[in-house]
DNA sequence: CATGAATGAGCTTTCATTCAT
DNA sequence: TATGAATGAAAGCTCATTCAT
């Protein structure tokens, strides 16, 4: 087998195995065992435990980030931000984002925090550049964009994180209506 | 000592270090280190390191829940949501909170996560109470409470998180207002 | 309550709990409970876990070796023999006999092995004396007796532990009658 | 080395390691430490302590119960009685067979006390076979077959036993040829 | 390059015993 | 004298990692 079909072979079964059991449930047994590879084979692709965590982390985040496009200002804005809301609430749909970026990343080490930061300040950044694009535009309110941000972001993050929490199955279209409509004029009269 | 005032003192040291170091990379050595009690006494006290965590969780959720309160309909309701809403950014700023109940909580075990669905539960269906109050009396917007009720606990919890991840202090003040913005205008003009 | 009461009403529970559990599972904690005293008193009427062991050990001793009664020579002998046959069984048939004494007391330690030893010698010393005088008399045919001695305490305890061993309850009378034809008459045809 | 040595070598040294502390007192360090390996190296061989000493009793067994033969009656009889007590004595003479079987194996736990069943379970049915053909060919006299079985059994056994509790070394063919007398005519005349 | 047996530090937990009250 | 909270050594066991084959 070739090297690289082996490495992404293990690096598949690696997600896998921390999808279905978390980071610190998961052990090398479960992810050698899923790929049907020695033990000593993982390490002669992977450092280890962590090192190929991180590398399952990375490719979770790339689908995510991926997803989030940068306003083009030749063309229709509403629609564009509406495709973006509904490419990202339906990437972070996906059972592997929610178990292995949102419930197991955190507090594993430093580095994994590390890798963590990177891919908020990533995702972050693009949320933000589009907001500023908008308030450029005049179609978003001024305001903090950081703040904003990370205020869009939790809205669309915790009714799926949520929704996992509880088992249920998530209606993405709904919840792209929910916050386009909160994101168009809010949730109260005040 | 008095036997209540060391069980407090026991479940405080826990509850520093596994503010510290997180669940997992934190040992029953770590906490009676901490209290400077021997390792036997801390198992007169606590059936083991997960009930400890338990407890630390259930005292953690305690004081976050504890700080929204139903809307008066007889008082006048803006100031009422905006108070409660001052009560949970402050309540959920806290360092400890960001930690043990966002960070560390998830995947530890089933009874852990049974736990954090209870206080999910029980704040959430405080946060939709008050959602389907303000439709009634028309001063919040139609639409799915239960996902209103994760949006908003997200709008919250975020920017919190985020900053916590990134070692930045958070402007309580400054946060209330940009939600208290989005709550009552949304973000874009779609 | 009188000190020597308390200390036999501990010696009492301990001998329960020991019957009870065995050596090894019964904790300190069970004899005080079961006696209703403090851990600390329990300290103050015995050194530790093993000497209220080794009491209960010989008090139980105490009630097996009384039953063996020299032979008067100037009465009935066949008899005696049979007398001292049948209360040797129907006290090595006692539950407590068998868990503490047969199945629990080798091997936790040296003067626990050391008690035994004692018990064992003065058992079967009697038993010896009773062959000896029986050669003298010439109702017990010529041999070892010390082996003899052995012999006879296995043809007796073997099948009260085996009993015990498969949880069958025992018929003493049946017992005595088979061990006394043994005795009598042996059991092959060579 | 080997797995099948390498397993024969940690039995082997659980073997010692029992017989010459006790079950209670020896512990997972002293086996690897008289083997040489690493602690989880014994994990790779057994699950646990328990399941080792398991593991060595059924050795112990199996080299008891062996010699102890079906009587042939197309040959001559006495003998072959002989001979299988012979066998049987020489076999439990054993000072492995003493340490771990006699007075060590029983009251470990349920599982333990199974095993003990099991193992006089099939001694004993062997014996109790061998009399009922005796009895069949009018070379055993009458009687309970059970009872007579376990008392025959004691009769080997409890001479071992308390030559190994007084430290003394035992004469195997002086305790055949006095068995054998017992068996032949009794002791006492009554 | 692949293997998997071997490693050993580290974990949680137990319980006989002590001693200040 | 009675108490029972405190003690801490020691136990069995796990698992990420290494390395000789």
């Amino acid at each position: 087998m070739d090297p690289d079909e082996r490495r992404a072979a293990i690096l598949a079964a690696a997600r896998r195995v921390f999808v279905r059991k978390g980071y610190h449930r998961a052990g090398v047994a479960d992810i050698v065992q899923e790929v049907g590879v020695a033990r000593g084979t993982f390490y002669r692709y992977f450092e280890g435990k962590r090192e190929v965590f991180a590398a399952v982390l990375g490719g979770v985040m790339d689908e995510v980030v991926g997803v989030v496009r940068p306003i083009d200002v030749t063309r229709p804005i509403p629609e564009q931000i509406r495709a973006n809301l509904d490419r990202l609430v339906r990437a972070v749909t996906d059972e592997d984002v929610v178990r292995v970026l949102f419930a197991e990343a955190q507090g594993i080490d430093d580095e994994g925090d590390a890798a963590l930061r990177d891919f908020y300040g990533a995702a972050l950044g693009r949320i933000e550049a589009a907001l500023r694009t908008g308030q450029a535009l005049g179609v978003v309110r001024a305001g903090d964009t950081r703040l904003l941000a990370r205020c869009l972001l939790g809205l669309i993050k915790e009714p799926v994180v949520q929704a996992a929490l509880f088992g249920e199955s998530l209606d993405a279209a709904g919840l792209v209506d929910e916050i386009t409509a909160v994101l168009a004029g809010g949730i109260v009269k005040i």
